[in-house]
DNA sequence: TTCTAAAATTGAGTCAATTCTGTTTTTGTG
DNA sequence: CACAAAAACAGAATTGACTCAATTTTAGAA
C-alpha cells in the first residue's frame, strides 16, 4: 500500500532520531529531554512514546544504525583477510573500533550499554545483545576462513575462541568508553598484546 | 575522639545499607523508594543524600561488601593452587562465580553494571572499576604462583593473560545476569570450554 | 460522498529521584 | 556554663521521564 498513515510515520520515525541523534550529541543523553526531543522533531511527547517504549530505546535506534553499519565494514575482511592470524584479527578489530566513535560519542555509548544491561527484555536490550552475538559470529566466521585457508589449526575450537576474542574486545572497549582520555591507539595496542598469547597458539 | 557525632554517623552508615539490602531483595533495586529506605533507616531522605551521592552509590556499597568477600575467599587458591592449571583456574573463577549471588540478586547485579557504566566517575564507578582490576590482579597472581611451580611456561605474558580471563569471564558473567534463565553450572561449562584454548597453550 | 471503527496523536497529570533552604544538633572555646 | 561556628538533618519544592483518557485523523465499506 504505502498509504499516507505508512509515510506519515516513516517520516515521523526519521525526524525523532534526527532531533534525538542532533541533541544526544550536543547536550549528551542525560542532559537531553524528551520534551525538547519532542518540540525539535515537531510531534508531542506522547508520540514520541508511541514509537518508541523509552528514552533508551530512542538511543538504541541510533546505536543500531552504527553498529549494522560496522558488521557490513566487517565482512569484506572476513571474505578477503590478511594472510597472518595477528594481522587478520587486528584488521576486523581495527574496523570495529575505528568506526565506533563516528555517530557515537562516548557517553552515548555508556548509556547504550549501560540500558542494555539494565533493561535486557526492553526492545533495545535485545537488540544489543542480537548485535553483540552478531559481532561474535563475524569474528568466528574469520577463524573459520582462516582455518579454510589453512592459518588457524583444524582442531582449535573456533566456536569458544570467537568468543573469548570477542569478550575480550568488547570488555577493554567497554573500559575505553568509562574513560574519556582514553584513546583508540593505545586500545589497539592492548587488545594486539592479548590476542598475541592466542595467536601464538592457535597458528598453524 | 570517636566522638557522639562519628558514632551517630557509622551507626547511620549502617542503618541505610541494612534498609536499602533488604529493601533491594525484596522489590529490586527499582522498585525501592528512597523514601522507603530512608523510613526504614529512621533517617530522613536529605540525610540518605548527604551520606550517599544518590540511589547508586547505596547499592555500590552493598556490592563492595560483597566483592570484598569473593577476593577474600581467593586468596586461598592462588596461595595454595590446584596442581593443574585448568582446574586452578576453574577453582578460582568457581568461587568467584558461586559467591556472586550469595548477597546480590541477578537484577541488583545488572543495575550495579549498568551504574558503573553510566557514571564511570561517581564514587561507585569509580569502586567498581577498583574491584574489576583487584579481580584482575588475582588472576594475575594465580598466573604468577603458576609460573613458580612451574606450570605455566616462563616465557607467558602473564599480564596480559590475566586481563584476557578476566575480561572473558566478566562478559560471560554479564550475559549470564541478563538472563534470568541462565544457570551457573552452564556458565562455569562454557567458561571451562574458552579457557581450554589458553589452558593449552600456556601448559609446560 | 458519508459514516464508523481503528489507529494515532496530544499534553496535562503522576511518580520518584534529587536538590535546596531553613532548622537543629554537636563541638570546642572562653 | 554559655555561645558561635561547623556539621548534619529535615522535608517541601523541583525536575524530568513516562502514562493515560480524551481528541483527532485515516482507511475503507456502503
Amino acid at each position: 500500500m504505502s498509504g499516507l498513515r505508512a509515510r506519515q510515520k516513516a517520516d515521523r520515525h526519521r525526524r525523532i532520531i534526527d532531533a534525538a541523534a542532533a541533541l544526544f550529541r550536543e547536550a549528551g543523553y542525560e542532559g537531553a529531554k524528551i520534551e525538547t526531543i519532542a518540540s525539535q522533531a515537531e510531534v508531542s511527547i506522547g508520540t514520541i512514546y508511541n514509537y518508541y517504549e523509552n528514552k533508551g530505546d530512542i538511543l538504541g535506534a541510533i546505536v543500531s544504525l552504527e553498529v549494522n553499519e560496522v558488521l557490513n565494514a566487517g565482512r569484506g575482511v572476513v571474505a578477503r583477510p590478511p594472510a597472518n592470524v595477528g594481522d587478520a584479527l587486528d584488521t576486523l578489530i581495527g574496523i570495529y573500533i575505528e568506526h565506533s566513535l563516528h555517530y557515537l560519542s562516548k557517553e552515548m555509548w555508556r548509556q547504550a550499554m549501560a540500558i542494555s544491561t539494565q533493561l535486557p527484555d526492553s526492545p533495545f536490550g535485545q537488540a544489543y545483545t542480537a548485535l553483540d552475538r552478531s559481532l561474535t559470529e563475524q569474528i568466528r566466521a574469520l577463524i573459520a576462513r582462516l582455518q579454510e585457508i589453512g592459518l588457524v589449526r583444524q582442531d582449535i575450537d573456533g566456536a569458544a575462541l570467537g568468543e573469548l576474542i570477542f569478550n575480550n574486545m568488547n570488555m577493554m572497549f567497554i573500559e575505553f568508553v568509562k574513560r574519556d582520555e582514553a584513546r583508540i591507539p593505545e586500545l589497539r595496542a592492548a587488545i594486539r598484546r592479548q590476542n598475541r598469547i592466542l595467536v601464538a597458539a592457535i597458528g598453524v
